[in-house]
DNA sequence: CTGAAAGCGCTTACAG
DNA sequence: CTGAAAGCGCTTACAG
């Protein structure tokens, strides 16, 4: 049986609420009390039961985070999301705060993300999923149980993601001055609320304006998901095309995969007879042949972020809707002067 | 104010004994009161606190998880340990448990991980570590928290891993197949608790005799720990050998990209130059080029008998001391037929 | 089949 | 500075 505050207080003489004022430390307690009753309580062994605590301040100490993935279908094996929690984990420690994951069905109740949420009495909530119009999230978003959505972006709750639009336009910049003047782009999946795939598609619109460009419809693909496929798909109809693009940017790695792999199917030779520029970073990229050249999402700084933003809703403290993390151009060997004017194969 | 039974009590005028059992399903209400009190509670919105059951239950539905890798510090995004968490949670969940993350340390507070188990009161742990010598896991596996560990190998508790000896064997055997007499290995750091490198290893000894090749042991190199510039620093020594090897037996895909890495250094071609045979199928392997011919451990299934393994332990049943799950050999283009009679540059 | 009593481990007013 | 009383939301014997 464990030790509880009882057990100290009789162990000590004093009762417990004194044990636990003592070992919450309330200033109203004398000195040589606390020390008294800590000294006891750590030679004891005793372990605060947090559940009994929760009962009574209404206060977990937990963060659920909601991890749904539809898209990619790898779970918690999703590059991107796992890097993010795991900086967002290692924040709220910090704090206090521990994780448990919100189960969608557990057993055979079926209980809704919300109800969820209130039978473990979490204190907040990550949203880290692909899904736009998921009803149980909205309901989440909608409701008291403050949130953070480090993806899809909610009016109701704080969203953090990377800069999408700003580092969209300089990739088509960065291709324009490599020489390229047939640019794809790879879209991701266009809702209005997942903000990668439309504010990135964005950035190329403007990107190619202020080049220059007029904008060719038939260089621009919408995937329907964010994975390899389609990312092969979109070459096999660029490539039907009498002027095939040189270039082509991808909203994300996993698109760019697919791109790489139709490459292959093709017989073409990377980045020789195509450049390939794209956004993510994930773990993969690095070992590409060519190495992808692509933005990387600091999954870090969107982690802490996150955290950060969570914590200070929890705290009823005033909060940002919207934030988005600088992102970074990693160049590796995807990327080449279109000219092969100088012998250069890569350019600053 | 959240519903409780209390409301629900005064709202059918049952008492509230009675609507905690109606709501439990226990045997002993009858039929039309059990019929009211769920519907009541369905229109009310009730959702039980899950910490006021386990308070007086002494049941969480919480399984703990001890997530520290020290080698790769991918965090949870280590591409095998966070593969085999996804499916154990999947599989928890259908018996009704979530997952909680046991935190090292929370806030200002240093809390032993057995400590944290006992704060939150999980059911169970399961442990994902690197560190066969952590203390604090060694503490937990040692008590009465029931657990499960699904990479270091303790006496105390059951251990479910890949099989290691024999597809290593079989391995060596592959090789020999395509023509190899020089046979490196690059072993994984070596203790009695990690069982991958010292049964990888011992494989490859076996694989040795059994293909009548004697051992040479400057073609064996033991890395210090499971990375990249261990499985490079490999290659290198094997290279500045008079007779180098023309095959090389990784014993995980982290070492094998080293290897990779090196090769490009060294301006080797694979497999022309060098057939590199591996040991995990981490995501990157198919992306790489050419892709890495390896040994599948499977996720899927090394999370599910976890799961089930601990839950036996939970519930007080017999369980095995180590589960080893077979393994499955995914040839891609990394391994190649030594003496070029044939013109196949893979064989069967 | 149903309910009054007690208690799980803790904290919060409040009185002294 | 310390403690008696009450209560958080729930379940478990036990009595009827």
């Amino acid at each position: 049986m464990a030790v509880t505050i009882y057990d100290i207080a009789q162990r000590t003489g004093y009762s417990p609420p004194t044990v636990s004022k003592a070992l919450n430390n309330q200033p109203d307690i004398g000195k040589a009390t606390r020390l008294k009753i800590s000294a006891v309580a750590a030679e004891m062994g005793y372990v605060p039961n947090q559940g009994a605590k929760t009962l009574v301040t209404r206060k977990s100490w937990l963060i659920g985070v909601i991890f749904q993935e539809i898209d990619v279908n790898l779970g918690i094996e999703h590059p991107l999301f796992n890097g993010i929690m795991d900086s967002f984990k290692k924040r709220i420690e910090q704090e206090g705060y521990e994780l448990i994951f919100i189960a969608r069905n557990l057993g055979q109740r079926k209980m809704s993300y919300l109800d969820h949420c209130r039978y473990r009495g979490v204190d907040g909530v990550l949203i880290l999923n692909s899904d736009s119009f998921d009803d149980e999230v909205l309901e989440v978003v909608g409701s008291d149980v403050p949130s953070v959505s480090a993806n899809i972006v909610y009016e109701e709750t704080t969203t953090v993601t990377c800069q999408n639009t700003e580092p969209s336009i300089e990739a088509v910049r960065f291709l324009f001055g490599l020489g390229h003047r047939r640019i794809a782009h790879i879209a991701g999946p266009l809702n209005a609320k997942a903000s990668a795939g439309l504010e990135r598609r964005e950035g190329y619109f403007q990107g190619l304006k202020a080049c220059g460009i007029p904008y060719d419809e038939r260089l621009l693909y919408v995937a329907e998901h964010w994975t390899e496929p389609c990312g092969a798909e979109a070459l096999y109809r660029f490539r039907q095309l009498a002027d095939p693009p040189t270039a082509v940017f991808c909203s994300s790695d996993l698109l760019a995969l697919g791109v790489y792999s139709a490459a292959r199917t093709l017989g073409l030779e990377l980045p020789r007879d195509l450049s390939v520029l794209s956004f993510d970073d994930n773990y993969v990229a690095r070992y590409l042949n060519p190495g992808l050249t692509t933005y990387r999402q600091d999954r870090v700084v969107l982690g802490r972020i996150s955290a950060e933003q969570l914590v200070r809703r929890i705290n009823g403290q005033a909060c940002e809707k919207r934030i988005q993390v600088p992102v970074q151009l990693i160049e590796r060997g995807s990327c080449q002067r279109l000219v092969p004017a100088s012998a250069n194969s890569s350019t600053q």
